[in-house]
DNA sequence: TTTACATATTGACAAATCTCGATTTGGTGC
DNA sequence: GCACCAAATCGAGATTTGTCAATATGTAAA
């Protein structure tokens, strides 16, 4: 049983590593196979099926096997989820006065 | 010169952390002194000053400080700008073919 | 079935992160 | 000056994360 303060961190884990942020960039434009991913990322193969794990676990990729390929894209679903958590995280809904302190 | 996806990366941090989301969450009422967050949150004293060193660089929380003490609040501004970055990274803006692999 | 290729998994190592206790810094009031 | 308190910094240990090479799995074609 996770909380939900880890589920939510693991969602953010998406956005905290520069090669998931370029892979996630690389997406915008479009679904791209892994081998199309390998050629313009620097890193080895097994790092990127790594990173795609990651990124899949969060839910803002998914992954559509066809042959022996898998084409990775952006989860519109997982994604709007993703800026709801934000928006909720960061949204202020109180005005208590900071009673600490005398 | 840190790049964007370096600079990007370092805002998600923020949201990472199990304890910076409770920290988040209890700064959701409003502005709190370090030392009401302290009583909240199961951590040490250093731990606290840690995360909200993080919190701060990020841009989603700023310190104002009274006399000795520090009252922290969830920025504004900061938060905006993470939220339109994420919306950003997730916003699919091509419809390419996946030319790659036959 | 054999071969070749794409991707996933494993194991090992280095670097980063989280946590704590101890110390330091900085402000307040005596 | 001194004592006291809040917060930051330092140093060390444990855990997590990112990376690679090697291996395993799974699919397609010969």
């Amino acid at each position: 049983m996770a909380s939900t303060y880890e589920m939510n961190a693991r969602i953010f884990k998406a956005f905290c590593d520069e090669n998931r942020l370029r892979i996630l960039e690389l997406l915008r434009s479009g679904e791209k196979c892994a081998c199309k991913l390998l050629e313009d990322l620097n890193i080895q193969q097994s790092t990127l099926s790594h990173h795609m794990k990651i990124l899949c676990d969060a839910g803002v990729v998914t992954g559509r096997k066809e042959g022996k390929w898998t084409h990775y894209s952006i989860d519109p679903e997982g994604s709007e989820q993703a800026q709801e958590v934000l928006r909720q995280i960061l949204t202020v809904n109180g005005n208590e006065q900071d009673g600490c302190c005398k």
